[in-house]
DNA sequence: CGATTTTTTGATGAGTTTCAAATGATGTGG
DNA sequence: CCACATCATTTGAAACTCATCAAAAAATCG
C-alpha cells in the first residue's frame, strides 16, 4: 500500500535533452519557509508549480471562515494548476509546512509543457486523473463515514502519499511533516476537539505514539481495522 | 452563472475533417434505455465514452452499502475515462436517467485522442481539472456546510450544468431529468428523510414547485440566500 | 384497482459541534 | 536561564443537527 503513487518528477524521465530543455525553459526556483504563503485564494492565477523539495498544504477557506485543507503537496507533484483550467484566479492558498523548494512556470508555458512530449501529456493527465479519484474516494468518505473513521482513513492515505519519505522512528512510522490536530480536523471534516478525542483515545491504546504537532502511527494493522479494512 | 461549462464536444470543433476521422476511429455508438447500466463499479476498465444525448448518473458504493452520487453526466461530456488514468476496473457504476447515446472507444484508442491535436489535448485536460476543481468545491460543502445549505448548492450546482437545456416551465426553472429525493440524498449526503423535509419546507415557502422524481427552481435568488450567497 | 414506488411525517437517540476552561509544551527576551 | 507569553492539546458539559426507526399517505403503473 504504501508508495504507490507514481512521482509526477517521474514524468520528465525518458525524455530528450531537448524535450526536457523545452519543459524548463521560463522557470524559475523559490524557496519557502515554514508558514510562507505562495498564493492566496483569489490571487490571480499567473503562475504553476512543480515542487522540488519540502511539503505544502493547500486550503480553501469558505465565505463564513470554514477551513478545509484540500491536500498536502508532496515533492514531485505539480500544484496550483489553476492556470491550467483558464481559471484567472486560484481557487485555495498555499502555505509550506517545511523548508520547501518549487519549480515555477509563468501561466503561458502551460500549452508548451503539456505539448513538448506525449509521455508528458499522459503522465499529467494520469496525475490529474489520480487527484480526480482521490478526491471523489474522499467525497464518499466524508458523507457516509463517521468521525474516527474518517481520520483513521486519512492518516492512512497521508502514510501511503508519504512512501518512502516516511520515518520509520522507535515508536512506529512518523509522517515527516509536522501536523497540528486542527491541521487534521481541517482534513477529516472535524472539529479540533473531536479529532483530539480520538485520537487520545487511540494513543492511549497503543494505535498512535504521542507528540505534539506530529503524528506517528505505532500499530499500523489496528490502524487499519479502525478504517474499516475487513472486521 | 449558468451555462458555465465548456462543453466537451466543443473540443471537437475547429479539427481538421483529418483530426476528427483520427478521433473518431475505431468507436462505436451505445443506445441505453432509463435504468440500463453501462457499466458496473469493478468491471474491467476496457472503454471509455462521451456522451452525445441523455444524462446518465455515476454512483460509487461502500464496502458497507452506502451510494454517493458521483457526478450527473451531461450531453457532451466524457466520462468512464478510468481507462485514461491507468486504472484497471471502473471505480464506479453508470446508470442511464434518461434514453441516452454514447460514443464508446475501445480503451487502446486514449493515445491517439489525447494526441489528435493540441487543442483537443488542452480541453481533454480542462475537462478533467474542471472536474477536479468541482470536486474539491463539493467536498468543502460537505464537511464544513449543513444539510440544506449542500442541497441548496446541488440544485443551483445542476441547474447551471444543465444550462440551456434547463426548461422553462410555468413553475418555473426544471431541471431535464427526473431525479428522485433519494437521488438527491446520495448526491447532497443526507438521508432520503432529512432531504424531502427539507425540501418540503422550501416547496411550502414557495422557493421550489412540487413534484414527484422532479426538480422546478421556482424562486433562484430565494435558492441562492439559502445556498448562502450573501446574507 | 391492487401493487409498487416515491414521498411525507413523527418520535427518538447517537454522534458531533459548540462553549468553556484547564493543562501541557515550546520558545523568547530580559 | 528562568518567567512569561504563546501555541497546542485535552477534557467536561450542554445543545443541536441529523440519522434511524416506524408508519402512513400520495402518486404511478401494469
Amino acid at each position: 500500500m504504501p508508495n504507490d503513487q507514481t512521482s509526477d518528477l517521474g514524468a520528465f524521465e525518458g525524455l530528450s535533452p531537448e524535450e526536457v530543455r523545452t519543459i524548463l525553459s521560463g522557470t524559475s526556483t523559490v524557496r519557502l519557509a515554514p508558514g510562507d504563503l505562495l498564493f492566496l485564494q483569489g490571487d490571480p492565477a499567473d503562475r504553476f508549480f512543480l515542487l522540488k523539495q519540502g511539503w505544502l498544504k493547500v486550503t480553501q477557506v469558505t465565505a463564513d471562515g470554514q477551513k478545509l485543507i484540500v491536500r498536502i503537496v508532496h515533492p514531485g507533484e505539480f500544484f496550483g494548476f489553476a492556470p491550467a483550467l483558464q481559471r484567472d484566479e486560484y481557487p485555495g492558498s498555499c502555505e509550506a509546512i517545511v523548508d520547501s523548494v518549487a519549480l515555477v512556470w509563468p501561466r503561458n508555458r502551460w500549452k508548451a509543457v503539456l505539448g513538448a512530449a506525449p509521455s508528458v501529456t499522459l503522465s499529467i493527465v494520469q496525475a490529474i486523473g489520480r487527484k480526480l479519484d482521490e478526491a471523489h474516494v474522499r467525497l464518499r468518505e466524508m458523507t457516509t463515514e463517521e468521525a474516527a473513521r474518517r481520520v483513521a482513513n486519512l492518516l492512512l492515505r497521508l502514510w501511503s502519499e508519504a512512501g518512502e519519505s516516511a520515518l520509520d522512528t522507535d515508536g512506529g512510522i512518523e509522517l515527516p511533516y509536522p501536523l497540528t490536530r486542527q491541521d487534521i480536523a481541517d482534513m477529516s471534516g472535524n472539529t479540533l476537539h473531536t479529532v483530539s478525542r480520538i485520537m487520545a483515545a487511540w494513543e492511549t491504546q497503543g494505535v498512535l505514539g504521542r507528540g505534539r504537532r506530529k503524528v506517528v502511527i505505532a500499530d499500523l494493522d489496528a490502524l487499519k481495522q479502525l478504517a474499516g479494512f475487513d472486521d
